[in-house]
DNA sequence: CGAGGGTTTGAAGTGCATCAAATAGTGTGG
DNA sequence: CCACACTATTTGATGCACTTCAAACCCTCG
């Protein structure tokens, strides 16, 4: 049963056939619905998830249900796979945020090719250095970036200019979601996102977003950055 | 050449001989004055590091000189080593703020083992990881947590307990430096921990704190937490 | 003793959060 | 196709936390 191409995944490149048979026969294909919570923090983990279609919110909460947004994941993303570090627990929940396709495969396959397939190991030190850059990145922009800044940083790693340079961008999703994904309440995202349309000129209809060049948003923002634009996009597994 | 013994370090247990040997005949021990900036961020990267003496501080800056504290490293600890995910570049600069003796080594040793040692891949997916769970948390206390919680949660995880669970801690290293490295000003740290003396009762003298035991602390820093205490000692290899 | 950095304190400003309410947008059933 | 219900978003008013600027204090070390 193939559900879904795996060699195309950065972190099984070069891995054997019988590796991905045995992912294969074990995986579990399945339709949620929104609201749907997947994994809970700190449960104990035994499977790990690749989403093929829909949006998955990562999450932490404290006892006074406070949450914190690890991520929001699109189709093509993997999920839950470093529980296998992690003492086998999941170090977040997860939520599907829009009715989303996942398949889901059993940690002790990972768990027993990773202690023998090297290239395999190497691969996933790949991504966690990835997304360690990611989290290093997200750090220093909580610390000197205002919400303006964080906003604008964000729809420059949405943006795909076109021949003439112009971008569109179209939210992936609700704006509260983006807000609290920036770490900001969403009438602050609201009226900073106003604030950068006045310094910026990008042009705001509802969900879509218009900019003739990246030069204004990129000026404003990266402004406050140790990094140099184009920061590398860094998407990849969490 | 034997400098520090490397088998102590979680990332090289289980290693062999010749590749301690190899690491060892290349190392390069110095002593450091305060101030001395060991490598820049984004520089070509050639040597990791060890701190057998002293304090170094990891940041990052943007264009205007302000700067982001990564970490601050006491002996023991080890940096740069990721710059071999990383492209060859380290991801941070490192200042000595303590004069420092520092222990380096050929990163191509280490990116030559690496390709073959599978014990070695894996002691640093577990580094990774360690360190992966600690920038989370990070993350999640300064979007939840307000300053004298970040001071708590900090001073926590310098706390050793004696017999009576009575808890006397030092301050590592100046005042300005611990406020930097929680991501808040020297005046708000100073503020802050006026606060936090008021709510919890522990007493302040200088570089100094004690408290009767560590309840106080604990209720009011992890109630802002989505962890249990007592969060495990996230230490490791940065 | 005195210079210099670290630390604290005060006063004022800024940015974001919070609470409240209006508005816009979406999907539903009639 | 409209009215309704419900949610998302925006706007306004206010409060709080942290920052900023300025100055005093304190500590240490030559």
């Amino acid at each position: 049963m193939k559900t879904i191409d795996l060699e195309t995944f950065g972190i099984f490149r070069g891995c054997a056939g019988p590796f991905f048979d045995a992912l294969s026969d074990a995986a579990h294909v399945q339709m949620h619905p929104k609201g749907k919570l997947l994994v809970l923090h700190e449960d104990s983990a035994d499977r790990f998830f690749i989403i093929k279609g829909g949006w998955v919110k990562l999450f932490r909460e404290t006892l006074d249900g406070t949450q914190s947004i690890v991520d929001v994941l699109p189709k093509g993303q993997m999920f839950g796979e470093t529980a296998i570090f992690e003492n086998d627990q999941y170090p977040y929940s997860a939520e599907i945020i829009e009715a989303a396709e996942i398949v889901s495969f059993p940690l002790s396959v990972l768990k027993n090719e990773i202690e023998s397939n090297h290239t395999l190991a190497l691969n996933m030190l790949s991504a966690m250095a990835l997304y360690r850059r990611q989290q290093d990145r997200e750090i220093e922009h909580r610390t000197i970036q205002n919400a303006s800044q964080r906003i604008g940083c964000f729809l420059l790693r949405l943006a795909r200019q076109d021949e003439s340079g112009a971008v569109n961008i179209h939210l992936p999703y609700d704006k509260t979601l983006v807000a609290a994904r920036l770490g900001m309440q969403p009438e602050t995202f609201s009226r900073a996102l106003v604030k950068l349309k006045d310094k910026t000129g990008i042009r705001i209809k509802g969900a879509t977003i218009e900019m003739d060049n990246l030069d204004q948003l990129t000026r404003y923002s990266c402004a406050a950055c140790s990094s140099e634009f184009p920061c590398k996009d860094l998407q990849g597994a969490v």
